[in-house]
DNA sequence: GGGTACATGTAATCAGTTACATGATTTA
DNA sequence: TAAATCATGTAACTGATTACATGTACCC
């Protein structure tokens, strides 16, 4: 039992990886860097990134120093402790299934109560965003090369593959519920 | 302005759907129900699945009727106001983008920060889970073959297809975190 | 120097999760 | 008939979401 840890949530080892990866920071900081990554499949609402950091000091996994001029920042910095939560997090095995919540997909499990003309615009729909974010996630890919490591540019391809699969899968939905 | 209902969660729409869909139930059977399809990949606890019906009942959208025998079960109904607002739903647009929440990827993200035995360690216990996973959309794929809809098997193709990617993207990775 | 967008946070609400609790059936 | 499991809920907590609020920098 080297940690007490009381449970963690995602948001906390989120916040704790960012730290430990790219230095101390501010919860705005946190908030561009998420959104500029795992953001895109996987949202952490801003509030969080400012609620989440005071959690994990008073844990003892960060310390805060505040800025005392004009804007007051707080800025985030992880201890010895938080950083070894974090390897220690890291080396455990997942337990929780995946979970892919998608209002498109729960639609298409009722669609037999809709109507023809519903079944086609769902699939047009949603073919059309995941297009979108396909192409998105190719630019994201361009930029980040070679600032991103290994395994951050691992995580991103996951993305691609996801996006390129839903393509592939609601333009097959799509041919059905236009032929039927 | 047909409805002036009060915004309804992802949760509302699966108890007004899977009520719509099979008829009367109680809430356990809604938790069967989940349990057999859509809670392979998004979960709906079960609280949720009694306390939700209440909240739709108040708003009009369905008539629960309780037993007067031993067990005094609560079977809900679909009103026809409630039929509407599903069908209303469906034909919405999806606006929420896919949310995909795995550990295991928020931890591959951070994997420089870990050593090479836990990236192996990771890649190879998400290679493991997500086969069973794939073999239980298979078996499934099996029950349900005549009794589920053809958008119901839909979904669960997705699933499947899912499942597929995601073996293949572990089988990768655990090459790159043996490899390197 | 007034408007607009960016930056930084707090408060209130609410859904989701965990835990608890108990009655009814089955089975050993 | 005791134990175990299935069935049916409720209560408490807390994380997540939404909304609010204000300060700072930029730009027209």
């Amino acid at each position: 039992m080297s940690s007490p840890t009381e449970a963690l949530t995602p948001t906390s080892y989120l916040v704790l990886g960012l730290l430990a990866q790219r230095g101390p920071a501010t919860s705005y900081d946190l908030k561009q860097w998420v959104a500029g990554s795992i953001g895109y499949f996987w949202s952490f609402p801003h509030s969080q990134l400012y609620a989440e950091p005071a959690r994990l000091e008073s844990l003892g996994l960060l310390v805060g120093t505040a800025e005392v001029s004009g804007r007051k920042r707080r800025y985030w910095e992880v201890t010895e402790r938080g950083r070894a939560e974090l390897v220690a997090w890291l080396e455990q095995p997942v337990t929780d299934p995946t979970q892919v919540h998608d209002a498109g997909l729960l639609k298409l499990f009722f669609m037999a109560q809709g109507g023809r003309e519903a079944r086609i615009a769902l699939a047009q729909h949603q073919l059309d965003a995941h297009r979108r974010k396909h192409a998105a996630y190719l630019e994201l890919d361009q930029e980040v090369r070679d600032v991103a490591d290994e395994w951050q540019r691992a995580t991103l391809d996951c993305g691609l593959r996801f996006e390129q699969m839903a393509c592939r899968y609601w333009s097959d939905v799509l041919e059905r519920a236009t032929g039927s």
